[in-house]
DNA sequence: GCTTGACTCTACAGCTGCTGTAGGGTCTAG
DNA sequence: CTAGACCCTACAGCAGCTGTAGAGTCAAGC
């Protein structure tokens, strides 16, 4: 299978797939007279698993390390790991939903302030982290 | 004032500051004999705004647009700018809230299909975008 | 007067995870 | 034979900084 091929079934771009390749994050695969690459189906197996890992967010690191255990079929530190994995994104996204709540609602009340004709000068305070005049 | 003055006051970094100025975003401050930035409390104004906007995740861009405005005193232009870009932002935080939801629910999901025993290899599926076996 | 430590300066590399561009080669259909 | 869709390499660029190297400056304490 070409580049192509495999890029549009896993819903990425082949340039983002020669870039997890060059940084050694997949192996190789073997080249046409063309000099093309093609993909067997282990490549590809291998390239869904990364490209499944990173769609939950999975940072590329980790996944391409998870990719590589699973394929040897060592699933029981696969399935370790991948829970400990799970537990981590989860906690950061939970950070990650609590930032965006409190931007929100900062931006909320500046805008409550704009309505009622605050100055913009003074409706952009600094929030929390350090203060200074308020 | 020193660079680590105002950046400590603003709870940003002195390097964080000196890259808003190579930027453009911030005018050069003058120099005191030593050759070290000596911020006057316009200066200071200014990037207390542009921190603020900042900390709205407001792009630096936008930011530094409307921090200039402030300090020109063109508040009417400001509070409309601002209060469109308070829109966006938060059309922006609602887009990206959608979206951690949507990656902890395939999370936790995967997390379920883990603790049951599945194989990571096919627990690891696509999701939406592009199906392949699911 | 000397050292120590905390600051300042410039200039540039690196981070994440790709995307885009330039400048070429290759394959396929009409 | 040519047009278009693909493939190749190599490198620059994005956001918004952070970190490093190498050097100067300043205040306090001995």
């Amino acid at each position: 299978m070409k580049i192509g091929d495999v890029a549009r079934r896993l819903g990425v771009t082949p340039q983002a797939v020669r870039f997890y390749e060059e940084r050694g994050l997949l192996p190789a695969p073997k080249r046409a007279d063309n000099d093309y690459r093609d993909y067997g189906p282990d490549d590809f197996e291998r390239l869904r698993l990364l490209v499944g890992l990173r769609q939950l967010d999975v940072p590329l690191d980790a996944a391409a390390a998870l990719a590589v255990l699973c394929v040897q079929g060592r699933c029981d530190d696969v399935s370790a790991g991948l829970r400990e994995l799970v537990r981590d994104r989860r906690a950061e996204i939970a950070r990650r939903r609590a930032e965006l709540d409190h931007l929100d609602r900062n931006l909320r009340i500046l805008d409550e302030n704009l309505v009622a004709g605050a100055k913009p000068e003074h409706a952009i305070a600094l929030r929390e982290g350090e203060r200074d005049d308020v």
